[in-house]
DNA sequence: CTGTTAGCGCGTTCAA
DNA sequence: TTGAACGCGCTAACAG
């Protein structure tokens, strides 16, 4: 591999004008520029970006860290992300860590010693506060992503998820439903949790009946992460309802499958609305209502974030949330079958 | 930032007993050594693994060039290829190229420039020849993931397209499916034009009429990349086929359309298949008859071949094709509809 | 407008 | 069993 001294012999000149040629950092005559390019060109020189990042010490790189590279949402924002830094000129170094706390500080200090110049985390679900802690420390400033922790001092992206729960649940109630099976999931999660409370708000706001509403979570160190389908089939013969909602695509799958097992029809038997969703949902049935994620946006704005950072890192932090949207489909379409239970019930 | 220098002084040893402390790459004595650990902690030292990349001449570090990040399918070899990388101590850096080859060429030069050990490349579709060929004579070897270039000296990864194909066209056709509708794409893609080829001696060996058998491909520098959803509706009432086939999800999701479009119902009014096709397809209906990829392995199986290549540079190159799965569902369970009509159609 | 030179932090001879 | 010193390839003073 030729170097830049190659280079500068090849051209009768200094490295130092080598150097300055390729990254236009100073004027250099006509004469003696075109000199170099050949030179370049001749001995196929490539610059070391590694050797060229410890000079400056940048790397020109951040670091991704997710909690599951293999879920849909996260990897549309690792479109988002690398399409952000692309455009920035930064490359992109990823890591998983697979929901394990263990995993994502090994992962985190691994990108570390690479000396990205940025972090971008979607911290795993009972996330280390130590960790998050070092990093407050770390010269490398880091963004959170999805996760949102209020009480934390970082530049953060996430979703209005409490407000877009709120919605929902809302124009649910206002349709007659009075009854709901939320599939909620795993409550530290902040996604959820805000989720979780966008739901409970609503259930206030519409005068609800709070027993009337079963929430099916996992807080308490249930053995497995997500309600499964028998805890599912159990809620749905016991509580009722005329409405079920699934806070992630993961709760949905297995929320559907105990509506099958249980012989129960979407929109007929009840209504269905779930978050992230299934993608290309209109093309079958049921059409499920969803609320759409802005994760590729979310994933740009992070890097956006990093990028201000960067540049002034003494501003004070910010939180971004961006919108989501909800599709309303078929599978709550049911005002004509609930009005009427709705008011057998209160009969 | 703590060097090596400052463990050093704090240690009382010199840095190099440091460093082969850190490497483990001599014996250095237990007190000595266990001064060393002590000042490590002490200083909250970490190896800047770029300096050792420079010094060591190699990064630890593979690149992964994806033509389209945003597909699930390549979202799936991500997971595999980031997951077996962890496993060997390798980082993994991730590059978009959009399916553009000027694109695929920069990224590839940024990952070359960052002194990668290796590169898996899930080329674009009308991949650069003169990419390729540069790519054989570097240093760091390349992997070709996905489509699969039996021409090329290169290390490949890729499913076996045409046996699958062959396989389900062959089942379709025992089914007594005579008129088939292919949704097949651009047939420059190497794993679509494979899928074609596998339907097309299918056909052949089923007997069928070629006259019969309306196959909508993109291979001509059509302006759409993909067959649009009025080009399928014409096909559709031009050959009346019992039997679509889709050879990826989005001509899958073009072909849905259509098939709504014309008002047809799968699977009463025709048989439908895809490749890729839709997550969770169990859930909905219809219940798409799916050739399920094995991209995570696929992904896994890239990075090993790259660490074969890497420990034993001069080995013949090698093309692993990994099986696909064909989920027989109900979108394809049309006996009792298509036999009468085929039987009527020779009649 | 161009050249000289001192490190960046590390691994690794070579010598002790 | 340990240390001293060189250089990987590059950028950024500083000098001219």
């Amino acid at each position: 591999m030729a170097t830049m001294i190659d280079v500068a012999r090849q051209a009768r000149v200094s490295v130092s004008t080598v150097s300055h040629v390729i990254n236009g950092t100073r004027h250099v005559e006509q004469a003696t520029r075109k000199r170099v390019l050949d030179a370049i060109e001749a001995t196929g020189y490539r610059q070391d970006t590694l050797a060229r990042a410890m000079r400056r010490s940048r790397s020109d790189s951040i670091g991704l860290v997710l909690s599951d590279v293999g879920e849909p949402a996260f990897a549309e924002m690792i479109h988002g992300v690398e399409s952000a830094a692309a455009e920035h000129g930064l490359t992109l170094i990823l890591a998983n860590s697979a929901e394990d706390s263990d995993r994502e500080k090994r992962a985190v200090q691994a990108l570390l010693n690479r000396r990205v110049d940025g972090l971008v985390l979607a911290s795993a679900a009972i996330s280390d506060r130590g960790l998050l802690e070092e990093l407050q420390g770390e010269k490398a400033p880091t963004v959170l992503l999805d996760r949102v922790y209020p009480e934390l001092d970082f530049d953060q992206v996430g979703a209005n998820n409490r407000e877009t729960m709120y919605a929902l649940a809302s124009q649910l109630i206002s349709q007659g439903h009075a009854r709901f099976l939320v599939v909620a999931g795993d409550l530290r999660v902040p996604t959820l949790r805000e989720r979780h409370d966008g739901f409970t708000e609503a259930v206030a706001a519409g005068g609800l009946r709070t027993e009337d509403q079963h929430i099916l979570s996992s807080d308490e160190g249930s053995p497995r992460p997500v309600p499964d389908i028998e805890a599912v089939r159990k809620a749905l013969t016991l509580s009722r309802p005329t409405a079920v909602i699934a806070s992630s695509t993961p709760l949905a799958a297995v929320a559907l499958r105990a509506l099958a097992a249980e012989g129960l029809r979407i929109p007929e038997d009840l209504a269905f609305a779930a978050f992230d969703g299934f993608d290309n949902s209109d093309l079958f049935e049921p059409q499920i209502t969803t609320v759409r994620q802005p994760a590729f946006e979310m994933g740009r704005t992070a890097v956006g974030l990093l990028i201000d950072r960067l540049e002034k890192p003494s501003t004070s932090h910010r939180t971004v949330r961006l919108k989501q949207r909800i599709d309303w489909r078929s599978s709550t379409r049911t005002e004509n079958v609930v009005a009427p239970e709705h008011d057998a019930g209160l009969a």
